[in-house]
DNA sequence: CTCAGTGCAAAGTCTTTGCACTCGT
DNA sequence: ACGAGTGCAAAGACTTTGCACTGAG
């Protein structure tokens, strides 16, 4: 999955953002799990790659990546606060696993005739929405069984 | 919309949770709010009734509501750790309003289908999910185009 | 009367900010 | 060589914990 940071890091040159070895290292982790992370996450995965880095880079940069639309939050009861890569550049949704974390995108949802129903009913004008499945993974369904 | 709270104070008398006149008061501001709270936003509201309460108090009285499941978290890419009261004991979903903040209930959405397909591709056991739709309520657009 | 619930203060967690230094361009 | 980016330390925001007191049942 190094191709989504490759991507970023061409996009991010684009935009005279600065690619520094800290910069490569958290996109190299961000593109290489399919889990989603936090902030704490992607500083210890990093310090093999990147010992010194600081807690502060990482936030400053996923701010940078989230502001371009890059990453994606993720959220759930559980879970806020939590970024995975975005692989797919249209609008998407999210499956994830409560067991290991791993995420799942899915695009086609139909919602658009409730999208007008809810209009309808309601008078709102309605701009997006916030889909999330959860549930377990075929690996984590095969632990959950053992 | 003082019933969800008068409901949820018979709910945990039932339980024996205590009715302090402080849990009333936080029950009465989230019963008579249509739109999600922090904790701070409740703090606020439950002064005039309750002047020397506590942040902590409300902490961990809404830590006690959720776990019961009367108040539901609400998400967005920009709201998260708000609160709203439970109406419908139902599964259902929200349509907030990123004007003013309020919240709609609504009930039937079909994601059956939606959710045996992804089941079916991803071999994921999915045991459910977050819906939220984002918009503007019929007042808010009022006051945008004016 | 008893113990769950409260409020205060302190501690803990997570995130942001200020500032001097570094290094990608 | 210039200024964006970095790391440190400190500040800030939010939440939880410890503890003695209070009041609901």
């Amino acid at each position: 999955m190094e191709f989504a940071g490759k991507k970023i890091l061409a996009a991010l040159k684009q935009r005279h953002y600065k690619l520094t070895p800290q910069r490569r290292a958290v996109l190299k982790v961000l593109g290489s799990s399919q889990e989603h992370l936090t902030t704490a996450d992607i500083y210890e995965k990093v310090q093999p790659e990147c010992p010194g880095i600081g807690l502060v880079t990482i936030y400053r940069f996923l701010q940078i990546l989230t502001e371009l639309g890059f990453i994606c939050e993720v959220h759930s009861d559980e879970i806020c606060h939590r970024y995975i890569i975005r692989r797919q550049v249209v609008h998407h949704h999210h499956l994830i696993c409560s067991g290991c974390g791993a995420v799942v995108d899915f695009i086609d949802c139909d919602l658009s005739e409730l999208e007008d129903r809810l209009s309808r009913d309601t008078g709102f004008e309605v701009g997006g929405h916030l889909l999330e499945f959860y549930g377990r993974c075929q690996h984590c369904q095969i632990i959950d069984s053992s």
